[in-house]
DNA sequence: TCAACTTGCTTACTTTTCGTAACTAGATGT
DNA sequence: ACATCTAGTTACGAAAAGTAAGCAAGTTGA
């Protein structure tokens, strides 16, 4: 890699969105909390996947996890403020997708 | 990959602006038209990843590429309408990642 | 008692994509 | 003939993603 004209920023914020599924997932998680199947079945992901991007956004404090101890667990996943923050972005994706993919 | 319960534009968007460097490509290109260096040189991403990418844009009408026969070669590439109508996401991201990213 | 079920993962393995660097094409200039 | 410039392409090892099977913990059913 070498180094980058553009603010570290974007370059950071594209660098955690622009990975496979992130943006999804968290589109998703903007209908409220939702359980680890729950996002595993509402979008073409695996668990294997969906495990890994949901501790990467845990870990920059975008996504928080909540443990029920029932029968069986229940584990949510829900937008912190940072999350819900990008609400804004996803759904002038969403806009565009509507009006500009076939 | 199963059946996703995802709007499929949406998909389709994500599957586009969710690869690895195509968002900050876009980003370079709301600039104004750039040649091929010009953006390699903005950006951390290889000659080889940029020509994928573009062409992979080019191919969506989201991009379009305009050879100038000088000497050398002059390679300009610009935003479509389409590829316009991503501004305000794009700016978003901007927003957020100006906002949230430490 | 104990096999079976459920959720939320993890492991193992294969395929695809990425990153780095070297190389090519076409049109000059020296 | 040889070096130079832009705009790529190619080759190859490394990293990431896709797929499927396995696992732990608690509970139910026989």
């Amino acid at each position: 890699m070498k180094e980058s004209a553009i603010c570290p920023r974007l370059a950071k914020a594209m660098e955690l969105l622009g990975k496979r599924w992130t943006t999804l997932i968290l589109y998703q998680l903007l209908e409220g909390p939702q359980r680890f199947n729950e996002i595993e079945s509402a979008l073409p992901v695996s668990g294997r996947l969906l495990s890994e991007r949901l501790k990467e956004l845990e870990k920059e404090g975008i996504v928080e996890r909540k443990v029920y101890t029932e029968v069986p667990v229940r584990v949510e996943y829900f937008l912190t403020d940072k999350g819900n923050a990008l609400e804004g972005a996803i759904r002038e994706v969403e806009k565009w997708s509507q009006c500009w993919i076939k």
